[in-house]
DNA sequence: TCTGGGGTCCTAGGACCC
DNA sequence: TCTGGGGTCCTAGGACCC
């Protein structure tokens, strides 16, 4: 009955990864958009301001990824099928391949819509990786990639060297054959800003990241960040797949308007729909809030945010209303409005309650 | 090309206190 | 007069991820 591992089985971290996910779960819904450029984004109106949240490999072709304009990527793609982007067919799919993932009796931490990783035992993570896609695809007609790691750094980097629908193992034995030689952006963490610096600084491979003076990392990025970019270069990170429930510290709404807002008064009325709708985002999990934070973007493209810390934690809609408006009084009236966002922060539950710790996302 | 919406974490610097 | 040293709390802003 109980299938024990093999005296010689060790632990792995997998990293699955659905590919193309919510243009794949469109596809599933529309079987004849198969084989056709698909891009989701936005309201699925690419004349109106809006950015791709997944486009389908054929779309790909054309040069068109996530976070494009949507006006940019029709332009690019005649013959695309544009659609909305419908938030709650998406989570409802995730679930079920999060179910699947679980019934394979592993642990699971999720990290989006279409990502987890994994704890494994196993004497042969490839076949083990092979049963993973097998079962996602069974249980939800879509299909994943899977990166095999000795920790959640290495697993999560080589899940892109399986796509698509294939696997990859990247370990501390073949960490510098495989990314020595590549750009310190490839790493999981580093982006355009940190790669910039880091090139400001000689280092401009992974290689050279790991060979990097570690004070000289520390002195340029402060006493976290500079160790782990340091760690980073050499893959090192956690190994602990934790499966605690997540529990968001807060919510926000935020909205970029089709036409700017230009006067004080479309802005506070603007505040007070977005504030009340985080508002009762919160109340759904009976969790007060103590701090409120507004961000604005002024035209054409300049953001800033400014926050309050409540006198007291509220679960009253009025003061986070309130405080809301409050700050946008401290706005320049004279500059005009493209995008506001509100965003409240919960305090955390108490030891003990039936959603304890929260384990850390996006860092390790 | 012209940049969504929902999140998380880190750092710098000012205010304040002893 | 020309200015300590450490600690905490708070806000603004930066950067990254999906």
């Amino acid at each position: 009955m109980d299938a024990r591992p093999a005296p010689d089985a060790r632990s792995w971290v997998l990293h699955v990864d659905l590919d193309q996910f919510i243009a794949a779960v469109e596809v599933l819904r529309r079987p004849e958009l198969a084989g056709k450029p698909v891009i989701v984004g936005g309201r699925g109106d690419p004349s109106e301001r809006a950015v791709v949240s997944t486009a389908s490999y054929e779309a790909r072709a054309f040069g068109v990824g996530s976070g494009m304009p949507l006006r940019l990527a029709a332009r690019k793609v005649p013959d695309a099928v544009i659609l909305p982007v419908d938030a709650a067919a998406y989570t409802e799919a995730s679930e079920e391949v999060m179910e699947a993932l679980r019934g394979l009796g592993v642990v699971v931490e999720v990290l989006g819509w279409d990502e987890a990783f994994l704890g494994v035992r196993t004497d042969d993570p490839e076949a083990f990786a092979g049963r993973v896609r097998r079962t996602v695809l069974e249980a939800t007609d879509l299909h994943c990639s899977v990166g095999i790691g000795d920790n959640k750094v290495r697993a999560k980097i080589a899940t892109g060297f399986g796509k698509p629908r294939g696997v990859f193992r990247l370990t501390a034995d073949n960490w510098f054959e495989v990314m020595g030689g590549r750009p310190t952006i490839d790493l999981w963490g580093i982006g355009t800003k940190i790669s910039k610096r880091l090139a400001g600084h000689g280092i401009e491979t992974v290689r050279q990241l790991s060979e990097a003076d570690e004070a000289v990392l520390v002195g340029e990025f402060g006493p976290r960040m500079g160790v782990w970019y340091s760690q980073l270069g050499r893959g090192i990170g956690s190994a602990v797949v934790d499966d605690t429930p997540w529990v968001a510290r807060g919510h926000s709404r935020e909205t970029t308007y089709q036409s700017n807002l230009t006067t004080p008064d479309e802005v506070r009325a603007a505040v007070r729909e977005l504030a009340s709708q985080v508002f009762d985002d919160t109340v759904k999990e009976g969790r007060p809030v103590f701090r409120v934070t507004l961000k604005v973007r002024y035209a054409p493209f300049f953001t800033q945010s400014k926050a309050r810390k409540l006198p007291a934690p509220t679960q009253d809609c009025d003061v986070v209303v309130d405080a809301a408006v409050a700050l946008a009084e401290t706005l320049d009236p004279a500059r005009e409005v493209r995008l506001l966002g509100v965003r409240a922060e919960m305090v955390m539950p108490e030891e003990g309650d039936p959603v304890e710790r929260t384990p850390v996302r996006g860092r390790l």
